[in-house]
This record gives structure tokens, C-alpha cells and sequence, in this order.
DNA sequence: CGGAATCCCAATCGATACTG
DNA sequence: CAGTATCGATTGGGATTCCG
């Protein structure tokens, strides 16, 4: 099994954003990692976070579980009932990336239409 | 051409973090501006780009300046001498982002010990 | 209901070679 | 020196299916 990081360490442990932005910058954790954020304490059901975002295949999202329950920035509840349920929820440390992740949200919902002016046009002024 | 992806538009107008992320989540787009943020108002050229990324290839660095370039996040310069020389830098906007990469950045150094521990281990308090 | 395993496609990235 | 174009290898991601 390859670790993420198992790779040739280039200069990794120099750049640990790298590594930090090769897990957010997947498909689905930064929208995971949101919701999780935005149901404060409460526990989010796998069926529920599903259902929250359209287009993601349940292969998607439990990797994406997996992979920040392993990281331990999600929390992993079982309820081993007949049909088990399974909670997540945010670790402390993961609240604290959120934070970080909050201020990227609020710069992008802030510049993402200067970008998307930017785009196609690159006149910088010289 | 819808978007730079050019998929279906799931729900991204929702999510410009997601936008945002697929953008400096890429390999090399965060340590590109993380040079070019180190250069401060010096500018960067091709070559020494490279030469301090190693491991990265002329088609990627080239594609991850025009993207940044077309993004507004980074500025272009061509001196038109015989051997051309170009020299890249950090917009306001691309600094203006960089202040949350570094965000990101601290987080992660502070913060990768703890993410590192917990892999496979996923030991929660329950 | 949750999720693991499989299969498959599409996008990405790397190496090389060629142009201005 | 800077950049593009092409090709091949790798990977991520989606649909489906089966198991607890």
C-alpha cells in the first residue's frame, strides 16, 4: 500500500502545504469537511452528508471518510444497530482546519468573480 | 466552453471554495505562489522557477504559471530579447491569497505531526 | 444502511522532442 | 531561454454490485 506520502520525498516534509492541499484538494473533502462545519456538534449521517452532495458516488464519499477519519480530522461513530448507523462528525482538529478553510472560502466567495474576470483576459497593468 | 473543466456544473456557483481549491490544490500551483510570494516584489523567471521546483516538468510548470497568469493571480513579463527572458510575480490578488496559503501553510506545519499520528490509527474518544 | 470490491473511463501528469 | 505539442503511463473518480 502506498502511502500518500510513501512517495519519493521530493522536498515534502519542506512543503507539508503540499501535502496538506493534496487531501483538501480532492473532489469531495473540502464539501465534507463544510457540512460537517456547518452541523456544529451535530453528527452527520453517511446517508445525509450523500444526499447534501449531488453527484458524489458513495465509493467518493466514503473514501473521503475514510480518509479524514485516518487523518483524524473526522470522527467516526457506530451504532451497531440492525441497519448500523454511521456517524461523522468534525474532530477538534478538524475544526481548527476549518478555520483556515473558512478564510479560503471567504477570500474565494470575495475574489472568485475578479478571477473569473481575469480569465481569458491576463492585462496586468504592465 | 462551460468551465475549465467542462463538466456538468454540478452545483459550483455554491461552492467557489471547491473552484478555488481545484485550482490551488493542483501539484504545483502552491508552491509556485509560495516562491513567487518568497521572491516578494522580485520577480521570477522561468528557469530559476524550475530550478527550485525540482521534479517538476517544463509542461507543468508552463501550464501552472498560464493558469495562474489567466487567473489573475500571477503577471507575466517578457523581456523581448533574442533569448527571451520572462519573469513572473505575484499579483495584489495573487497576493491577497497568498496571506490565506500561508494560513494553510502554518496550520499544516503545526498541525501535520498530529494528522501523521493519527493515521492508522483512528483512536478517537468515541 | 454503510461500505468494500470491481471495472472502466477520463483527466492528469511526466518525459521527450520540436519551435521561436 | 521559454514554451508548445504529442504520446504514454498513472491516477482519480464514477457506476455497479455484493456483503456486514
Amino acid at each position: 500500500m502506498t502511502s500518500p506520502t510513501g512517495r519519493g520525498d521530493l522536498f515534502s516534509p519542506a512543503c507539508p502545504t503540499r501535502l496538506l492541499l493534496d487531501r483538501i484538494g480532492t473532489k469531495w473533502t473540502s464539501m465534507v469537511v463544510k457540512l460537517l462545519a456547518e452541523a456544529g456538534d451535530g453528527e452527520v449521517r453517511f446517508a445525509e452528508l450523500q444526499r447534501r452532495m449531488p453527484g458524489v458516488s458513495q465509493k467518493m464519499l466514503s473514501s473521503t471518510l475514510r480518509s479524514l477519519t485516518n487523518d483524524g480530522l473526522v470522527a467516526r461513530r457506530v451504532e451497531p444497530t440492525v441497519p448500523p448507523k454511521v456517524h461523522y462528525r468534525l474532530t477538534p482538529l478538524g475544526q481548527s482546519l476549518e478555520v483556515h478553510l473558512a478564510g479560503l472560502r471567504d477570500w474565494a466567495e470575495t475574489h472568485m468573480a475578479e478571477i473569473d474576470r481575469a480569465r481569458g483576459y491576463a492585462g496586468e497593468t504592465t
